[in-house]
DNA sequence: TGCGGTTATGTCGAAAATGACATACTCTAT
DNA sequence: ATAGAGTATGTCATTTTCGACATAACCGCA
């Protein structure tokens, strides 16, 4: 992960751990924030390869629009289960799940 | 995914959807379960690997035992959130995730 | 048999995530 | 430059998930 996209996660509101000094994340914090950048990216993606608009969206899996830009922009007030959740509403498989945890 | 396996799910306390009769679940929400279930699965089956309790788990992650039950057991009120924050714990990696995500 | 280590189940107050709403921003086309 | 569609951001009341605790059940083994 670029420092640069890191710092930005930070000053959106990620907060780190307690034994974690400015920017020092432990792996498995690391491996968390990159893993709910990656279904995010995925999400957007995959979305917009279906023309579809967030509003849209929002609305196939009953949600408002504005979560849906949060889950888009990896906000920390959206879990994994709600990205996970859209995923599924745009009917992705668990091989292409795995695809787009594996990847980068 | 078994019939009898299905229903023991609902018996557990899975409340199924609006649209959906008697465990007749929608694509993506038997999507949704199946999948908690690998990561309920692949977290005991990891674990167990390890020589770990549900004890000793519960401390590395800072949770309690009985989460842990209730995560192995893919009890409803644990989100997929919990279940890969356990598996992170147990230092999994995203390939290793993505596998079991997929993998069946 | 009863004991230790382990796992399962139920409950509860606290904390986090949710949908909804309001509103601001960014484009593109006219 | 204005309109309109799409997207971003902040807030809030309700719902869901959380850790913690109590307690029961299970399982070798002395």
């Amino acid at each position: 992960m670029r420092e640069s996209k890191r710092a930005k996660l930070v000053a959106k509101g990620w907060s780190v751990g307690d034994a974690s000094d400015f920017l020092g994340l432990s792996p498995e914090e690391e491996a968390y924030i990159e893993l709910r950048l990656k279904l995010a990216d995925g999400l957007k993606a995959r979305r917009q390869a279906k023309d579809m608009s967030q509003v849209g969206l929002a609305q196939a899996m009953k949600s408002s629009q504005s979560r849906v830009a949060k889950m888009e922009a990896g906000d920390p007030s959206v879990s994994i289960d709600l990205l996970v959740k859209s995923l599924l509403t745009l009917g992705i498989t668990h091989r292409q799940l795995a695809a787009i945890i594996s990847g980068r």
